[in-house]
Formats: structure tokens, C-alpha cells, sequence
DNA sequence: GTACATGCAAATGCTTTGCATGTTT
DNA sequence: AAACATGCAAAGCATTTGCATGTAC
């Protein structure tokens, strides 16, 4: 998903591209290896623009819902958000030290005969897996 | 585990067996068919019980340090314990209705060659799967 | 008696809400 | 001009911290 459909996305639903969500767009795209907080995204907004962090919140809320974005809540119960290009139900390795995520696609859902087993329906699931990635193991 | 050998893990840490941690092990113990806040667990606490709410955050880190418990962090953010009988690394199926939570085991890491083939070295990961228990499909 | 625990008050941090003002369409 | 968006202030929650007092051992 390139930008300029995520602002015809965005138009689409009624609502329109202000200078605040391109830039924290901007900033989201420039940060894709990453899962950013909205403290995050403040921070990586140039000083000269003044943007209240509402606005930010209220945005990748939005654009959450409209699917643009992948969000996750941290160990500390912060949410995290990712731009979303892939649109296909996947998951991520968390690198604990940088940051950094890689995807892997969702497959085998090994747990579907004890759901099964317990009448239990699954509607969805969360599946993320913490370590260290490369580079971050040569460094400690 | 049952609760002597509760107690007596508490003793061997140095720490001791207080009225309060008594009666929030009680409560957990009552509730071990679903994940509890540190608010419901407040709620369940007899009312001519004064207990500060600051003693059961401090009390369920505590034992959770203890691997008494087991945590997770809801879709607000908001962490919630259980008892943890099994000592075995599982998982859980999460009724999204009622907060029923049954165990499942955890094997069969499908995604160990992509953490692989990306040099990622895996230390935990989380997983949870969210639904509708039995009970609650046919009540809607 | 001593070390650990609790209660109370206050602070912190993330997030949400209300409302007046600004801006996109 | 109208509808949607933003900024600012304030409130709402969950959680943490500091410190004096209480209590298990």
C-alpha cells in the first residue's frame, strides 16, 4: 500500500489529509522495521512542526480502524503501531534489545483440536515472538 | 501447587505470610477459570477486609516474580493474573464474552525457521487465542 | 527487635474527552 | 459554508513511589 492510496483510503471514508497525518505518516513510513509508540512518533517529528500529541492519538486510532496500521501493546501496556503493507494476517519477531520486527506469515494453527476439544470458537489470535535479532546478538 | 507449598516458597524467598496475601491468594484461587485485575481482584476481596489497592499491585508482582502467577496484558492494557497450577509453559483460550480462559499446551513452533533463515534468536513469545467459549456461543 | 509489609498520599505516565478554533473540501 | 480536524486544557485510569506506621518472624 503506497501513500497515495492511503490518502484515497482515507478521502474514501469521509475523512481528509491534513498536514498532521501526512507527517505522521511520513514518519510511520520511515519506520517500518519498527513498532513506534505515540511518544515515539512525537519524537521523530521535526521540532518546527508543532503537533499536539491528541492529534497523534487520534490519528493512528484512525487509521488503525481503516487498517492502515498493525498495532501491538508492549510489555509496559504501551500500544505500538507499524505501517501495515502486507494486508495478510501475519506476525512479528520483536527484537527485545533494538526494536527491530521482522514478519512471518501466520500458518499451522496447531492449537485448533483444543480449541475444538473445549467448543471453544476462535475469532483471532496474537501471536508475537521476543529475542534478540542479528545484529543485536554480536553486540552483547 | 497448592497453597502450603505457596506459603512456604513465600518463607524461602525471606518474605512473609501476611493476612493481605493470604486473602489474595484466596481470591486467585476461587477465580482460576479466568485472568483477574488488580481491580476485580479488589472486588472479590470480603468488604470488612480494608486492603489498599497498592498492597495487591505489590503483592501480585511479587508473586508473580515467584512464578506463583501467570500475567498477560489485555487489549486496554491492563495486566491480569492467574494462579498458575501447571508450571509448564502454556497458553490460553481467551473467551472475549465471559473471560472463561482454558489452557493449551504450547508445542509445535512452526515458526522457528523463519526466526531461523532471519538469524533471530528466540527467547520467549506470546500467544493467546480469543474467542467465544461454549457457554457463550449459544447464549448470543 | 528487626526486617519486611502495609496504608496513605501523592506523583507519574498513557490515553481520552470537551470544547472552541482552524482548515480541508 | 459545512463538516471534519486540531490544539489546548483538563480529566480519567492504571500503576508506581515515598515514607511513616504496622506486623510477622
Amino acid at each position: 500500500m503506497n501513500v497515495k492510496k492511503i490518502y484515497s483510503l482515507i478521502k474514501e471514508k469521509g475523512q481528509r489529509v491534513t498536514r498532521q497525518k501526512q507527517t505522521i505518516l511520513t514518519v510511520l513510513s520511515n519506520n517500518m522495521d519498527r513498532m513506534l509508540s505515540v511518544h515515539d512518533i512525537k519524537e521523530h517529528i521535526p521540532q518546527d512542526q508543532h503537533m499536539d500529541i491528541v492529534t497523534i492519538y487520534r490519528n493512528v486510532q484512525s487509521f488503525t480502524g481503516l487498517g492502515i496500521l498493525d498495532s501491538m501493546i508492549d510489555d509496559r501496556g504501551v500500544t505500538r503501531y507499524v505501517l501495515d503493507n502486507e494486508h495478510q494476517h501475519h506476525h512479528y519477531l520483536v527484537c527485545i534489545v533494538c526494536g527491530r520486527i521482522t514478519n512471518f506469515p501466520c500458518h499451522n494453527h496447531y492449537w485448533i483440536s483444543y480449541a475444538r476439544e473445549n467448543g471453544f470458537q476462535e475469532l483471532y489470535h496474537k501471536l508475537e515472538v521476543y529475542g534478540k535479532c542479528g545484529r543485536c546478538q554480536s553486540n552483547s
